[in-house]
DNA sequence: ATGGTGGCATGGCCA
């Protein structure tokens, strides 16, 4: 089973993207965000024709995140964090062929400091206790999405810049990562990847991609259950190569068994 | 760098 990860920085304009990368990289479960449409809008039939069944929560011009499945119904879908007021559309979970998928669109939290950041923190903390329940109820577990958050200095390309004090790499950030570690969840990637330099979201400024000034900051979490049987972890950089592309790149892991 | 690029309620906001 492949589980793949992709902001999509808006499913009108992408949809052919994400169709063309359906088709070469046959996921079977993707988790996507900020596609940036209403439900209304949500081309749940196109993607239907390509063999996909959608589940979806999303709202105009910003955020939004949708889980997509072959194969196997989308059951259990629970749309935002329970007991969590907010208004903006960053999260959905569902149950797929055994398997709990919650899909993240993490709080990007814009500088230290702000009142964004603040928000960032808040929303990281209420996640953690509702993925801590998520993890008894489902020891077969997935938290994947865009973390917004760099785990260490290997997923930066400047570590002296992208510091302790730097939004998408700050203490109290990659705090809020760990603590999501410690319930028993770990890094698919780093599964099978130690090296550094290996990036899935590059700044459209400062031609970002082609110097390959990236983070690595699209994530799969596996629980302890999950962690023996991932066979394969990447990220998928040719959908940043095409024309007019998100600025992140699909990341994936494969369970086998 | 109150910058740079891209998306969208096309006018500031968000990333």
């Amino acid at each position: 089973m492949k589980i793949a990860s992709w902001n999509v920085n808006s499913l009108n304009v992408r949809l052919p993207h994400l169709e063309q990368w359906l088709g070469e990289a046959q996921p079977d479960i993707v988790g996507i965000q900020e596609t940036k449409l209403d439900d209304a809008r949500f081309p749940d039939t196109a993607l239907a024709a390509l063999g996909y069944r959608s589940v979806f929560s999303g709202q105009k011009t910003y955020n939004g995140v949708a889980l997509l499945a072959r194969g196997h119904a989308l059951d259990d879908v629970q749309v935002g964090i329970p007991g969590f007021d907010d208004e903006q559309k960053r999260v959905i979970a569902a149950t797929v062929g055994g398997v709990r998928v919650i899909n993240l669109y993490v709080v990007n939290g814009q500088d230290v400091g702000t009142d964004k950041y603040a928000y960032k923190l808040r929303w990281l903390d209420a996640v953690h206790d509702w993925v801590a329940r998520e993890r008894d109820a489902h020891p077969r577990l997935v938290v994947l999405g865009d973390f917004n958050i760099a785990p260490d200095a290997r997923d930066v390309h400047d570590p002296a810049v992208w510091n302790d004090d730097h939004i998408l790499t700050s203490t109290a950030e990659r705090a809020a990562l760990q603590r999501l570690f410690a319930l028993g969840l770990h890094d698919a990637f780093r599964l099978h990847h130690d090296e550094a330099g290996v990036f899935s979201w590059w700044d459209y400024r400062q031609a970002g991609f082609r110097r390959d000034l990236g983070l690595r900051i699209d994530l799969t979490l596996v629980s302890d259950a999950l962690r023996a049987e991932t066979v394969a972890a990447g990220i998928d950089r040719e959908p940043r190569t095409w024309e007019r592309p998100s600025d992140h790149a699909p990341a994936w892991v494969a369970l086998g068994g």
